[in-house]
DNA sequence: TGTGAATGTATTGTTCAACAATAAATATTT
DNA sequence: AAATATTTATTGTTGAACAATACATTCACA
């Protein structure tokens, strides 16, 4: 059918790019980890030089930390980082709400990640339901129709992901939202972007607390 | 007085990094061109394994396009790009200015961006006054106190340098806004940022058309 | 003449081995 | 015990080599 999807990884650089990068966010490997181009490049089976070609794009990314001479690190994020992803999340994601048209295309994804996130809950598979609300947020951005948002929300969430896994409660974590995303989306479909952009910002300063305090009382 | 400034590139990696960087937004490579890994490493002396370690980078900044097995190329700045990048602009810019503290740390450097403007104006130094502006923009960005949201937008705004490189008349482009800047930059600091956010998005939106014809009628 | 196959050539993709430069760990001296 | 020297492991960087791919050229044939 399709041959070649265009963000299919081609170059062996490319494809373990985004190898690391789904384990980073998979949780298999932890902030603060020291990533060993040796040891990483073996178990990988490729070169050194392909290694710290991904390394690259992955610290520009904020997923990884590169100490000159030292290595680079799975990026730990502290409380400063996660105050700061807050911060953009509600700059961006309740504005985008806010002047968002009921019909626009994005909504629809929404529509389905809410419905996802929902069969996640039954089955208690709360890592599915985590995905399936970074899905919902992500779509809340897509209203605003910028491709460079897009992206650069895709990095917000790749590194608040990170932070999840110093977590320990997926349920606790995620549990309660799915329903306030449903009631975000209802007003939207509603023609009542004020109110479903007013609601989202309850919902983050929530998520925010709720993230800052698991964080507080994390075993380490 | 400061050793080392922590922004200060340490590895030749680095270094080289902000090296093409630099003859990125200043034009001395121009969009479209292909960057031989051959010709360029041996032109600034150093290996090809590094200098593709410095492409990574780049093109993850948005600035250099990757075409596996074809090469890199300076990125080339379409309609499409202007279009999203000034939708970004007006997206952040305005909410930042919108909801800032008069008081903040950042309106100081916006007062001293305007005054640099009028000097290069006195001057007819008009790449100086472009500079001059692109400060006043990110200093509106830090009022909103994000790290994340202020890294984002030094890349939107060097992919911007990469579009005006297109463009021919640096005067043209800059001259009329730097009145514009001060006026906001008055009714801010007057406390009244709901006026100067209205009037900055006026601004963007006939910066943005200004830009968008000029590209349009550009030479080639 | 034009079209397509076959071939050649230059460039990128990737690996490897080596050594220099640095930081951390260890041993030595006072 | 503190400061200093030395060792050791890791990263930084290089150059060469070859494979894989894209592009240009040549050639064959209808």
């Amino acid at each position: 059918m399709s041959k070649d999807t265009p963000d299919n990884p081609r170059t062996l650089g490319e494809t373990v790019t985004a190898e690391i990068r789904r384990k980073l966010v998979d949780g298999e490997l932890v902030p603060g980890q020291r990533l060993s181009e040796a040891a990483l490049s073996e178990s990988l089976d490729i070169s050194r030089n392909t290694l710290r070609e991904a390394f690259r794009v992955l610290t520009q990314e904020g997923l990884l930390k590169h100490e000159p001479n030292r290595g680079v690190f799975v990026a730990v994020p502290d409380m400063a980082s996660i105050i700061d992803i807050y911060r953009v999340r509600r700059f961006i994601e309740c504005q985008a709400l806010a002047q968002a048209y009921p019909k626009h295309p994005a909504v629809q994804r929404m529509a389905q990640a809410v419905a996802a996130a929902e069969r996640c809950r039954e089955v208690q598979d709360w890592s599915g339901a985590g995905t399936a609300n970074m899905a919902f947020h992500a779509a809340i951005v897509e209203l605003a129709d910028s491709e460079r948002l897009n992206t650069f929300y895709a990095h917000l969430s790749a590194e608040l992901r990170l932070a999840f896994g110093l977590l320990n409660d997926a349920e606790f974590l995620h549990s309660p939202y799915i329903d306030m995303n449903a009631a975000i989306l209802q007003r939207l479909e509603a023609g009542q972007a004020q109110e479903a952009a007013q609601a989202l910002d309850a919902y983050l300063v929530q998520s925010e607390r709720t993230v800052l305090a698991a964080y507080a009382r994390r075993s380490r």
